[in-house]
DNA sequence: AGAATACAATTAAATGTTAAATTAACATAA
DNA sequence: TTATGTTAATTTAACATTTAATTGTATTCT
């Protein structure tokens, strides 16, 4: 455990099970992350990108749901975005409260080759791992995070 | 999966697995981290306090390195504390370039009555699996961090 | 229709975060 | 001792993030 907290088995399997888990989801991630950073690109930006890619054009409000960030941070994300080329605002003609974020030619061409790449970076994380395990690690996972 | 992508079922569940622990881990971490915010405190904030319950006063590049965050970052953390009276600077005798944090009669206070309402909530997230499956996510986790 | 309510996006203020530059102090080697 | 290099902390600038307030538009209810 590294610390000299001692308690019942049952709570030395929990709190290792805990950090465990949070070590492994940060190295990932963070060894995901500098290779955003190598194209200039945060992880909400990144995140943007790739909900578009996937899902087509949506209004702020949703990318905001879909990334669990603000909407008030989602605009300037957008704002970032679109300084940079990737994305463009245009009026929902269906509700003139929204504004929809479409790639552009050059976010779709950008995404269209990053996100391979990004699942090739997933792969290898996780070649450690036999297909038993991954299975094994997603049931558990999903009990994790089902708890509200 | 959620979305149309399709390959390899080693692909799939590689993409699930990683899907699935990112989300367990976020979801665990967004609900620590109301309670948090509802004593008023940063998970920066609650990391210091916590690693100088544990290990006693420490400088501020080791909390840095403990808590992964930057140097500059660390100086306003320790401002922020400092402002709430939970810990203060003092000069470190035998480096006069260090400063020595510790944490005073109320910081000491304050984490040692919340770090076990952490524990006990870390607890009841995990409650919903055995304690077999705890000690497997744990092995697979640490595949997983270990892997630089 | 008119009033009340709800919703989408923006803005502003407060805080957190990092990276880079700066300052002060330590360590080492000639 | 002096020069060189390293380390600890701070400061600054740029950006991220959240919350609350604001504006404009939709919806709902009577």
């Amino acid at each position: 455990m590294g610390t000299s907290y001692s308690g019942s088995s049952s709570e030395v399997n929990t709190l290792n099970a805990f950090i465990k888990l949070m070590r492994a989801s940060e190295s990932i991630n963070m060894r995901l992350n500098r290779h955003l950073s190598d194209v200039n690109l945060t992880v909400s930006q990144f995140g943007t990108l790739e909900v578009l890619h996937h899902l087509g054009p949506l209004n702020q409000r949703s990318i905001g749901e879909k990334l669990l960030k603000s909407g008030g941070n989602i605009t300037m994300v957008i704002d970032n975005l679109e300084k940079q080329g990737y994305v463009v605002r245009k009026k929902d003609p269906s509700d003139r409260r929204a504004v929809l974020i479409h790639l552009t030619k050059k976010g779709e061409t950008f995404i269209g080759k990053f996100f391979p790449k990004h699942l090739d970076r997933i792969k290898e994380e996780f070649s450690v791992l036999s297909e038993e395990e991954k299975k094994t690690l997603a049931d558990i996972c999903k009990k994790l995070g089902l708890k509200n």
